[in-house]
DNA sequence: CATGAATGAGGGTTCATTCAT
DNA sequence: TATGAATGAACCCTCATTCAT
């Protein structure tokens, strides 16, 4: 029933669902390429074959290929600055912040493509970022500091300067993800391997920890 | 006399020592704009230029832009290995670790540019550089890991994974070289600022010999 | 009657009288912008903004970007033509050309466009207009440069070649349209000040009439 | 022995001035084929085509399309305004004017292409050439009108505008170069045709003259 | 009548590379 | 060594046109 239905729906409104499905669709492949490649390194027929269009359609969806790259990124941002949300004062130090690394790690298994977007990006010197920088994330930053600096104040967690507790966490965490092919070389393993992924956050987590005295 | 033989030297060697200024120029050219703007982003003549001699005067020095771009990568893993080379064994843990990690962090501070190229490269895939990623590279990670690992079997520092230590250390370490821009955006400062060179170089130490329990 | 007869007309023909509009709108939005980009500078969706529809449906009036054009150009020539038609055997000779100077320079102060779009044409070798001009256009000249003749035989007027006259006429009062930037530049003033208006027409009424030994 | 020599002259000076050679053919080619279809029109493959070489070659001489037409422009426009330059005020005017008159009908006869270009350019409103006019352009009318005002206050020709005066005799004898299609459409001929050429002059002059009150 | 989606051809431009000297 | 000239491949993008509704 359900399916005649969607069947019957009628080709408007069908069309229009298969329009983001067919943008998504040139977002994944964006991702995909240039987080290989670069944003100079991909090529709009490159990342249209691997979405299953023609380039000139891709750019009936998005304007140039500038357009796109800063779609995908957004894209990216917005689920790269989630988990810090919820890092919350209520919580215990301790739980919180290795509910936050289990996340982090998480993350940079489940979407390693999008960190390493991120990663180029800022690495280039972030010249379509910067704003977000200044902007939203620095704002973030500045207040899970301050949760941080309260459990400091309280003497809940060790006296480490909050922000570079928060680039270390990152730092480590996004390591699995960016720089993959080292960590890889070197042990012959990665987050995939769900023994290495349990391993390496608990190995995270205790560094942290034990760093902040709290364990 | 040896001032007397080099102005003597006639024009071949002379010739061929400002050659290899005029490589090295090429290098640190080339350095300089891959590490912004990416293999493909960046210009033979942009490099040129920068370098002070021509496009066409460049491809005799280096055969293909890819090479040009392959003997930046070497020269800087060259310098990207050497301080864990000096993580000796025979040393107290403490000490060493935390000359190791002061001297990548002043890596990070004196070269950000070769990190960031060295970033770009093993976040891309490393289509050039695997090779060297599983041959002398993890040969020295596994030296290093046993050094580590005897310390821990001697019970002088923590049972924390040898390799995930030294990840976690670059990480850190390279985070402020790699995304000094975020860094910057979030605190307003970066390494070449003495003070918060210091900062940064204590707090890691902290955090990663307290890691330990050595602290 | 007429009215409610309209305003009753129902869908069917009110539909019609719009679609009638429309086209006019586009022929006025092509005439504007072809005169000023060219056939080929001049873009369809810039047209179709011009005229407030979508490009789709403008070619569901236009058949193609050339048919268009074309007609565009058929509505020129036939507006271009008409002020000869009016040059009277039976007029006194030298009304008859004050007159039509006047009527030709009117046209080029209140049809500029229009002037432009068909010397465009014709200096590209009018492609698509050829026909008309060795057609219509030159039966129309013939049939005029008759009549000078008659009056040239009947000493009513110097003995001036009809066709260089009439192309001299052409020539002096679409310069003031077709080559209006220039005017202005040199000048400060178009066709536009009436003042300017009316000692352009004197002046070359004058040069005119005193060349055919009228004055 | 002259062949020799140029033969023998090595490669780098005959070089250069092939470079110089394959310049000129270009802008050559440019205005056969700006004058044609426009700027918008043409396509650097055509001009390259005509130029006998590629078009990548072509990008090497000019850097861009509108350079190239620029240059064009430039080459025309100096050209252009180089018989009303002759226009002196130690002349006897019928003479100097008479003269004028056949040296612009000359080149209307013998850089038709010259005149085309220059006429679309200024039609369309002169986008690339609007200092040209305001400035030298304007200088030089100015001085020249200043000697054709010394003529009217002297008695010696009527009491014609100067500057409607230059616009008249640009437009007639423009006019057998830009209009030549409609020209050939009405009378059959073109300046190519000497008898053509001197009937079309003689019946300038006299129209002019007359027109001025000196026949 | 009208529209959103899709496409293919072509255009200008960049750029690494080669050639000839 | 060094350079100016030349080239061809690839790329991004525009645009007229068609399709399907």
């Amino acid at each position: 029933m359900d399916r005649a239905g969607e069947a019957a729906a009628g080709p408007g409104r069908r069309r229009r669902r298969d329009g983001a499905l067919r943008r998504d669709a040139v977002l994944d492949a964006g991702l995909a390429v240039f987080s290989t490649l670069g944003l100079h390194g991909a090529s709009l027929d490159q990342i249209a074959e691997r979405a299953g269009l023609s380039k000139t359609n891709l750019l009936y969806y998005f304007a140039s290929k500038e357009a796109l790259y800063l779609a995908v990124l957004q894209r990216v941002l917005t689920v790269w600055l989630d988990p810090l949300q919820a890092l919350d004062a209520g919580s215990e130090p301790a739980d919180a912040l290795k509910a936050y690394i289990r996340a982090k790690m998480t993350l940079s298994r489940d979407a390693p493509q999008a960190s390493r977007l991120f990663c180029l990006e800022i690495v280039q010197g972030a010249p379509l970022l910067r704003a977000e920088l200044a902007g939203p994330l620095r704002a973030l930053v500045d207040a899970k500091a301050a949760v941080l600096g309260s459990w400091i104040a309280q003497g809940r967690i060790g006296p480490h300067d909050p922000r570079h507790l928060i680039f270390s966490i990152w730092a480590i965490t996004q390591h699995y993800a960016d720089f993959a092919v080292q960590v890889e070389a070197v042990t012959g393993r990665d987050l995939s391997d769900p023994d290495f992924f349990e391993a390496t956050v608990a190995s995270t987590q205790r560094l942290v920890l034990a760093g902040l005295g709290l364990a």
